[in-house]
RNA sequence: GCCGGGGUGGCGGAACGGUAGACGCGGCGGCCUCAAAAGCCGCUGUCCGCAAGGGCGUGCGGGUUCGAUUCCCGCCCCCGGCACCA
């Protein structure tokens, strides 16, 4: 009994002992001497996770786990192996549900923290507890502002009064990538729009590069066209309409379109702005000002909420005002329509119902002129158009380009109009800039002070962190004003340059600012005199590989390497794109829906670690589906790769010293061949499989494992299920850890080649037979075992041979008829 | 509507254009045990057949090929994302 005791498979017992020894010998953690010094360096980055009171859950695991497993197999290939971890701890979330527990985000926030970071060990993760990253913490956040003020002082900043995505329950303002079809992505209440003063960094500025810089990294091409979709870069042509008055005299105004199809210009009959486009009240005619204000004002007022309704109705109102059509020199009435929008092109359009289905709808039902200037290969010039008709064809009704295919006449017509000085091609992006401010509490301040005379001014350097402080009435307030601002004593300041009285910005950052540049924190998250030591940012970054949620392909992914690309033009680090390979992990689906505490069906990891450990709970959740792709999660599951640990672990602990049996070796090298081939491109549950089968070879017919033969299975399994890895090694006698030094078994070809073979025989495409020949066997000699093969002798008996097809190794193909 | 990713046994999932269903779950039968856990052995797509063997099978319809889950064309359905972007 004692006896079973000792040598059966105790998860809990082998687990403790590990990560207790871990913690003791700083297995995992570097010093700063150990990360300026290290000789292969790799940095393999996980997102890091919000530190919600829940605690972690399985989707969190799934990613942690399938990092991990990247980071444990380089590190047993011989690399220095940098896998930190951190916490991002400020903003909406954290803050709301802080106030729905009555509690204060700073007593909140370190006992979540304290929870995962309890969670996050017992999971077995390779992370170097000494780098970690709380960007609530004053050492941390004083970086983020400091960053705040590069992109300050470089003019990349900017205040301005603008019309914002405003969340009445949330009372804050979104970044439209947090608008997720009119409603707040995070309590699903619709958004209105707002004109507050707000600070946004230009990350327009750098969009073509976001995007020429797409082809230069190694990401997963989801995540890639995400990206790209996102940017929406379009090519076109701005076009200029002269404002005409009643009696078709040009006013001096002009109105500026973007479009897409230039060469339609001929087709535009009548214009189009948006409700906020500042020409409205120019171009309006005295008599319709009532009709025309009250349609500008109701859909200020709805705006986002209705018009990213599914209902696309149109709605519009004339103006009464009128452009001049420069290709035709027709006279065309100027409407006002909220399907224009403000934020995109230039907020106007010419309208063109022939050939765009939005116009086509609009010119219906308000009666307006619709023109053909595309005939399709079907139509001709007065063809009449039942839709918009956007296929290919040539243009009619367009004067000298008649006849011209349209494929070509984008550039010839917008090369006419900038002859005749009325337009250019231009390139315009679907991105916005990104607006940073919340009028929220929990997030750093924005480290500036507004003087009377001196205007905003960065808070110096060497004042921060701007601390937040602890104040209990954080609760956010309808009036679109930071919970800072009733902190008279708080913000209440100098100006710094003119030391006259002047008050702090009282808005905080987003989240996504601090979220933006961790990972280069990571590695000097010790150093307190710099956000980043240069030498050891060199030496690591940028990161090797990164594995995270496709959720965030256009959110933090593409912000932070735009901060990175700036950080990078400031001349503050030598590379501009963050990470050389990211890697997007599929969703843990439960009741055919993605697992979610929304949806309900969230497993508690806690009571499945303490049945079956943590080794085979990670073994599962990297076996139950291709790690990209995600996969079902179902509660019995586990019992597979459990009971293959636990055999893995018998066979292990009862080895014999006996050498390797020629048969079960070829099989081991086949294995080490395949998982090594495959763990770094994540196939891990393939790589499961097949260390599965390998151990059933290994234990055919109840035999005994020889030391030879598992130790190389052993330590593949490692990544997956590092505890009892580490314990078999240390009974084999090894010194240290199995994860110091290059100890991942050696492929030989030589001991994986089969010697005999099954070839499959077919007749006609259908498989018929199989026999066993040697590899080496000549093509002839296989054909003639698989033809006199009684099965195959029936099939060949009375037909006549057309062919055979050989295929060595595989297959014999007699086609017959 | 647009952009991704998918549809394979009862289930999760495997298959360089080459023996479809590896590996595992579940199920059935058996061994071991006082019992249980763990472990071990056998069977398990479906239909016909005692068997040998054969028919049918990878969402649907075509095509290319000696051979198609895989490639091409046209559909259907599911999941995720974006959505009046001119």
């Amino acid at each position: 009994m004692a006896h079973e005791e000792k040598d059966g498979y105790d998860p809990s017992a082998v687990e403790n002992k590990w990560q207790r020894l871990w913690d003791e010998r700083g297995t995992n953690v570097f010093t700063r001497e150990e990360l300026e010094s290290a000789e292969d360096p790799y940095y393999n980055l996980m997102m890091f996770p919000y530190p919600s009171a829940e605690g972690l859950h399985v989707g969190n695991i799934y990613a942690f786990t399938g990092a991990d497993v990247h980071g444990r197999y380089h590190r047993l290939r011989g690399k220095t192996v940098f896998e930190p971890m951190g916490f991002d701890a400020f903003g909406i979330h954290s803050e709301n549900f802080a106030l729905k527990i009555g509690t204060h985000p700073m007593d909140l926030i370190p006992s979540n923290v304290a929870n995962f970071t309890r969670q996050l060990r017992r999971i077995g993760g390779m992370f170097d507890w000494n780098h970690v990253v709380d960007t609530t913490h004053p050492s941390y956040y004083k970086w983020t502002q400091w960053i705040f003020l590069q992109f300050f002082k470089a003019g990349l900043a900017e205040r301005k009064e603008a019309p914002v995505n405003w969340c009445p329950s949330c009372m804050t303002v979104l970044a439209n990538e947090q608008v997720i079809g009119g409603a707040c992505e995070r309590c699903g209440t619709p958004v209105e729009q707002r004109r507050i003063a707000q600070w946004f960094f230009k990350i327009t500025k750098y969009a073509q590069r976001l995007l020429d810089n797409l082809e230069t990294i190694d990401w997963s091409p989801t995540t890639i066209k995400a990206q790209s979709n996102w940017l929406g870069r379009s090519t076109g042509a701005q076009l200029r309409f002269p404002v005409v008055d009643a009696d078709g005299n040009e006013t001096g105004d002009v109105v500026e379109v973007y479009t897409t199809r230039p060469d339609t210009v001929f087709g535009a009959t009548y214009m189009v702005l948006s409700p906020e486009h500042p020409l409205v009240e120019t171009v309006t005619d005295d008599g319709l000002r009532v009709p025309v204000y009250a349609y500008v004002d109701a859909a200020g007022k709805k705006d986002l909420v209705a018009r990213q309704k599914a209902d696309k109705t149109k709605t519009g109102v004339p103006t009464g005002g009128y452009c001049r059509n420069p290709a035709t020199g027709e006279v065309i009435p100027i409407w006002v329509a909220d399907y224009v929008l403000m934020e995109y092109g230039t907020g106007a359009i010419m309208a063109v119902p022939g050939h765009d289905e939005r116009d086509f709808e609009f010119a219906q039902q308000f009666e307006l002129p619709i023109r053909r200037v595309v005939a399709g290969p079907e139509h001709d010039a007065d063809t009449p158009l039942e839709e918009a008709y956007v296929g290919p064809g040539s243009l009619v009704n367009s004067a000298a380009f008649d006849g011209t295919n349209v494929s070509e006449s984008v550039e010839t017509v917008t090369a006419w109009a900038a002859e005749q000085g009325w337009g250019e091609a231009k390139v315009n992006f679907r991105l916005h800039d990104w607006c940073i401010s919340r009028q929220r509490y929990w997030g750093p301040p924005i480290p500036i002070v507004y003087c009377e005379s001196c205007g905003p001014v960065g808070v110096p350097e060497s004042d921060l962190p701007v601390e937040l402080p602890r104040i209990d009435d954080f609760r956010p307030d309808d009036s679109g004003i930071s919970p800072l601002a009733r902190v008279e004593e708080w913000y209440r300041t100098e100006c710094p340059e003119c030391g006259a009285a002047a008050r702090r910005e009282t808005d905080v950052s987003d989240t996504f600012l601090d979220s933006g540049w961790y990972f280069i924190r990571y590695p000097s998250a010790d150093v307190d005199d710099a956000p980043f030591d240069p030498a050891i940012t060199k030496k690591w970054l940028p990161v090797n590989t990164y594995i995270g949620g496709n959720e965030h392909a256009v959110l933090h992914l593409l912000y932070s390497r735009f901060i990175t690309m700036v950080l990078s033009d400031l001349g503050h680090i030598d590379f501009e794109e963050p990470y050389d390979v990211f890697r997007a992990h599929g969703l843990i689906i439960r009741d055919g829906a993605k697992m979610s505490k929304s949806k309900g069906n969230v497993i508690v990891p806690d009571p499945i670690i303490e049945e079956f450990g943590a080794d085979a709970f990670r073994t599962y959740l990297m076996f139950l589906g291709p790690f990209e792709e995600g996969g079902d999660y179902r509660a019995g599951g586990i019992q597979g790769p459990f009971g293959f640990l636990h055999r893995l672990w018998d066979s292990a602990v009862g080895a014999t010293d006996d050498p390797a049996d020629p048969d079960v070796e070829r099989k081991v090298h086949q294995t080490i061949h395949q998982v090594t081939e495959q763990i770094p491109a994540l196939g891990y549950n393939t790589s499961i499989a097949a260390m599965m089968e390998c151990l059933n070879v290994i234990r055919a017919g109840g035999r005994s494992a020889s030391r030879a033969e598992i130790e190389p299975l052993v330590v593949m399994v490692a990544p997956f299920a590092p505890h009892l890895a580490e314990e078999i090694w240390e009974r084999f006698g090894h010194q240290g850890s199995i994860f110091d030094g290059d100890n991942w078994p050696a492929y030989d070809e030589s001991k994986a080649v089969e010697t005999t073979v099954e070839v499959a025989i077919q007749v006609n495409g259908k498989r018929r037979a199989a026999i066993q020949v040697a590899a080496d066997a000549p093509e002839a000699s296989v054909v003639a075992a698989a033809r006199v093969d009684e099965n195959i002798a029936r099939y060949l008996a009375d037909v006549e041979e057309r062919r055979v097809i050989y295929v060595p190794g595989r297959l014999v193909n007699f086609v017959v008829g």
